[in-house]
DNA sequence: CATGAATGAGCGTTCATTCAT
DNA sequence: AATGAATGAACGCTCATTCAT
């Protein structure tokens, strides 16, 4: 008895707290594993930068390689939330806020994915587990739409993959200083007539077309 | 004829011995940083690779630190090469040649650069020594040749900027997991055959034009 | 009473428990430096003879370098408090007793005092930094001291500078197999007897005088 | 046959050329010891020290520790020369000339000697072996000369042991800072007039005598 | 729950010595 | 006889992790 009250649903207060220093230490190691990489980081570096004690960490994560893998799982929601988007992505639907919306979702994260990439790159768990598992299914929907344009005679004839890769790659590289640390975000703004123009050229092309005007 | 004292050029034998001997050690470390990383490459993992001692290492380079930047520096040339062909980018030389000629220079030391993409990515010294300072003035001729096909009509009117970086996302994406070493190199038909696609999406774009039928 | 808040000098516990590992590291180093040499000493040695792991050193100094250096330096102190009795030393200020004062200061400290010789003696900035700096103003003390009773007439004149050396030689001399390690330090009483034997012979020389009976 | 000339004694041509690179390498090394000491230097600075290769060293000696031998054992022979001149001390042979001489032989060989300085300080077996084996006759001497002075009421009574003691501390104190590295080597001249400033001290003592005006 | 202290495993590097040429 | 090349053994030091408090 002893009034304990709430014995079952009890993700208050204590859970809470937990939860709260968990991500004060994601934060901040990804700051660190995105500037020195993850090897180079050490327990030490992180601990000092949420400014607790080094032994303290092993109270919320189990190691240093499980800090990381909460900092890379974190983007999987992210990314399947987008499917729901890409699944409506009909004429009605522009590309440009398609694309807007990608790369809001990337660099909402930025520092999470700037730290994905650097491990992907060189670690093909990582690389299967966290990439193309989470993008596989967008590849698939931009492939399966392309598709469809190309039967509907509104796109050219074209290898699906290859266009698919060409649609991501764009917006990609045109954010891709933002992920590398060099350049700081865009306003929406910025982004919204960034996403505009990437469209206009991954539709029409660099050349001029005649009755464009 | 006998009694050739060649005075001048004398590289010979125990030199190129010497430089043999370093790209085997070169080749080997790439490949190891280029899956775990070089911070997670021990320089037992690189004598063991080579099969000597691992004080051997010492009489060709001075530590671990000089292998990698002796990887890295191996692609500054090869950049400059480009430089030549760019500068002579005419209408009368196909946009297709020019992305395959990127494209194989870069695969041709695919390891290479693997290594150089992934240390730039979390270190801003390799980035501005290794990638900036080489692909600046890539990046700029295809801007001026993209200014000057804008002026004379020929291009759509777009920011020169965005778009030499879209037309070098564009080729690397499509080269990007031979890149990562997941996919193996194309063959040059099939590279050729890739650069002509690429150079008709960015061309033209994704939609079919009137006209083109 | 009891509500003694202390809130300025806190060195309590912790601080004295470092301080005092740290002395016993320092002590078990310097009887190894006497031994074999700094150079010959290794870190597993220290740790070993301290009964810690090699690792737990660096918790307490930042390397081997710092370890030699705090022994070093421990005797800096010791000599500045010789001054205030050199400085006081007059006619009714026996010499013995200032040499039994120098030996006693010497060998109290004999293992570090070992070191220092043995570092200063190949190590030019040891040299200056620990022994010069430290016993520059002992010998200008006890040149002045001399140059004094030659102007007065006690002393025979001399080369002050070489008086001041030949008293210093004369009672290291006497202790150095024990600062060498080859012997027992004499009692306090030995010790004394000693310091008078040693004043005597540096006051009238060998040369029984005229008069002396 | 085959007209081989002097097969007994040969110490010509090649021998002696033998000889010479091996004083070469043991002057370059001690040298070398005197300045860093003998584990601080290695094989490679004494090879280039002389200029010839790391390996050809092995060709003279049998290691490291046979070239610090070789220049420990070059002490011996000149400190026995100086017991013929000890043995011949008697009241006629004036104290300065003895000094003088003791000083001329340690100096002659100064890095030599500060070499064995260095290491018969940390290593018993070589204080014991080149030290104390090879002065101790001298030491012997010296307590039997003022044993017979003694009793012959020419010294004052004292401990024959520590009057030897006191006579090598004054002379070896004056030329310290030779035998260090720190100071040129006085002339012949000033090394003469030094030994007769000390001989004065050490036989009359710091104090003026009545008598002596 | 937080942490200071401790540490084993392993790192990059040095060096005296050997050996084929 | 001379040496460039090679290397095992060992060095000083770092760090992710554990544990007593």
């Amino acid at each position: 008895m002893t009034s304990q009250p709430a014995p079952l649903q009890e993700p208050t207060r204590r859970e809470r707290r937990i939860q709260r220093q968990q991500k004060a230490i994601m934060d901040a190691a990804a700051g660190l594993f995105a500037q020195k990489g993850y090897r180079s980081t050490t327990t030490r570096d992180i601990a000092e930068a949420v400014d607790i004690g080094e032994s303290t960490l092993y109270g919320y994560f189990s190691g240093k390689k499980e800090i990381l893998q909460a900092i890379l799982s974190q983007q999987a929601g992210a990314v399947d939330s987008l499917l729901v988007h890409l699944n409506e992505l009909e004429d009605r639907q522009s590309f440009a806020d398609l694309v807007d919306l990608l790369m809001e979702t990337i660099l909402a994260r930025r520092v999470y994915n700037r730290v994905l990439v650097a491990e992907a790159w060189t670690d093909d768990e990582i690389l299967q587990a966290y990439v193309i598992e989470n993008w596989q299914p967008v590849m698939q929907t931009l492939q399966d739409f392309i598709s469809m344009k190309t039967a509907t005679g509104v796109f050219r004839p074209l290898d699906p993959a290859l266009g698919a890769r060409m649609i991501v790659a764009c917006f990609i590289a045109a954010i891709l200083p933002v992920l590398r640390g060099v350049e700081s975000p865009p306003s929406p703004e910025q982004r919204h007539a960034l996403a505009g123009s990437i469209v206009e050229i991954i539709s029409n092309g660099l050349y001029l077309q005649k009755g464009q005007a």
